[in-house]
DNA sequence: CTCCAAAAGTAAAACGTTTTCAATAGGCAA
DNA sequence: TTGCCTATTGAAAACGTTTTACTTTTGGAG
């Protein structure tokens, strides 16, 4: 039923041996070979079989890229560089999901531990750093865009906490100082770092944090605009609002803009990320942004020169981001 | 270096036969047998090679699910039905792009060819329809969402024209006679499938096509705001704009608020994938539904059932869509 | 014409599983 | 005791490659 190299040796009439070589580009075959094997792999339309290949190697040239679901759209750019960097190296880069399983990220790292990947690389660990710790001394792992406290693992992501930080005292600078925070209920270390930022420049200010205006929802749009919600409540209105994600940011604008506020004036909205539509609505969201594509580039160069190296890269690189000023805080 | 079956029948003093039997769940094997290979399992921290059992099974129990880009957030929900349906059967759903290169799709597909995987999904495929036609004879293949004109294929998706022509039909019950249509340049099949309801619906209804009122862009939000652009510049203006995509439509809309029309009212405006963020734009836009989880679902079972059936189903499987109506088409 | 090195080729081992086939042991009926 | 059946086990083949180790062929120098 299925042809394989040895169907191939015997239509060409050398070896398995030669076929191999002539597939692999090996020098030592004589021109007639290559173009008989060549013409016999046409003819029977053959194409090698990768698990043979792969369990003599010990190796597939496939990475895994574990995120918790496809929705995010910003994973968009940052697999776009994995895919990217992967390929000039002769790699292909595979998108795995957990949907927020830890068993599932499991299950999902069992083919690193299976070789049926060389490498995996993980952008929204479930797992505790203990764990992954433990696993990243025995295989090729590294961490994107998230980075776990405590946890020996190549990591590629940005500072969160200084560009929690920057956001907010960026608003500090334009006169607020009631900055309201909206963040999540779950416990990411991004939202952690953002908020430890957020919190900093509030106390570098002189300004102190007032825990009234935290507000722990979920990654949604919907729970944006509860956040904003609950803030607008207050006897003392914020006068900005800082929210750990584009979407979230997006929700509680578009709630109170329903409200009858004047955003960009009553009050000025911040958000993170950079996503797609955060330009698209009006007013425009102004934002944090993070490289992307340039993380994705990173890790998977790193984690590659990794497989390759002695003593295995376990260090944190912290690429810059940058602020993005539009209508929701005023500027044009 | 590496733990092998052999390192854990030596350990347990038992045959690789017996170990395999017992990691499989075979019934044949004595209590003491099982738990001297389980003990043995969990002191040498093993873990089975995929690519030797894969080999010597000739399955993965892996299907690859190939899209454009992960941008298209409409995807994600396909891929959760997709995933749900695959893991309930065993079976893991990998995802990988094309980054819209027909080259790069063979190269994907090659995992294919080379039984790294049992089964691939095209979500928007970029070869011609002769080229899967063939490779789906030979190979365990579908199409989701997209389908191809002429292509014998095992395909789940909707019915794009008559969601065309019910969107277009919508805006005319509500008395709108110049409706105006920005799709995009490249003829993905389901664009052309929507353009042609659009204009059977102005047909029927004895209003007729008006080549004017069609802009051609790509499927960017930018390019629906020139696309209205282009629209609002014609002597007689239309009073409705239908596009092939939700982002495009949001683009269009935002140029519209941005240049003193009233959305729902001046000019209504139609969508289409009901992606997340279209519930979430003030106005808030009406769009046609598709149900993707259940095409991501219903896929995956038909495809996982072809590669037990002795004659594959190439059938095309139509689900039903459905209307939104809010207010960008003056409904609430 | 001989000899030798280089080139080109082959057979077989190896990768790590699963599975087939045969063998052993034990239990039970005759 | 013998014979037979069943339950458990192990040795070895098989999956499809790549690669090692060895053999044959070629061509050129002497």
């Amino acid at each position: 039923m299925n042809i394989t190299i040895k169907d191939v040796a015997k239509a060409a009439n050398v070896s398995v041996a030669t076929v191999s070589r002539v597939l692999n580009k090996k020098t030592n075959v004589s021109d007639e070979a290559v173009q008989a094997v060549k013409r016999a792999v046409d003819e029977l339309g053959y194409s090698p079989n990768f698990l043979g290949r792969d369990l003599r190697k010990s190796e597939t040239k496939r990475i895994l890229a574990i995120i918790a679901s496809t929705e995010q759209s910003f994973y968009s750019e940052v697999l776009r560089g994995m895919q990217d960097a992967a390929y000039t190296q002769g790699y292909d880069v595979l998108i795995a999901t957990t949907r927020d399983d830890p068993e599932h990220e499991m299950h999902l790292l069992n083919m690193l531990f299976s070789k049926a990947v060389d490498g995996a690389v993980l952008l929204a660990p479930k797992l505790d750093a203990a764990t992954i710790s433990e696993l990243a001394k025995r295989f090729h792992m590294a961490m994107c865009l998230e980075r776990l406290e405590g946890c020996e693992i190549l990591c590629v992501t940005i500072d969160n906490e200084q560009a929690g930080y920057d956001a907010t005292n960026l608003l500090i600078g334009k006169g607020r100082k009631r900055i309201g925070l909206i963040t999540t209920k779950v416990r990411s270390q991004s939202s952690i770092d953002r908020e430890n930022g957020y919190k900093r420049a509030l106390v570098d200010a002189g300004i102190g944090v007032d825990e009234e205006l935290i507000y722990y929802g979920d990654y949604s749009a919907e729970s944006g605009a509860e956040g904003c919600e609950e803030l607008l409540r207050l006897d003392e209105r914020p006068d900005a609002i800082f929210s750990i994600s584009d979407t979230i940011s997006i929700g509680a604008m578009t709630y109170a803009l329903q409200h009858g506020v004047e955003v960009g004036k009553d009050i000025l909205f911040f958000g993170f990320d950079n996503i797609a539509y955060s330009h698209m609505f009006i007013p425009r969201l102004s934002t944090v942004e993070q490289p992307c594509y340039l993380q994705g580039k990173t890790v998977i160069e790193k984690l590659i020169s990794n497989m390759k190296a002695e003593e295995p890269d376990r260090g944190t690189y912290k690429l810059p981001h940058s602020l993005i000023l539009r209508e929701s805080t005023g500027d044009k």
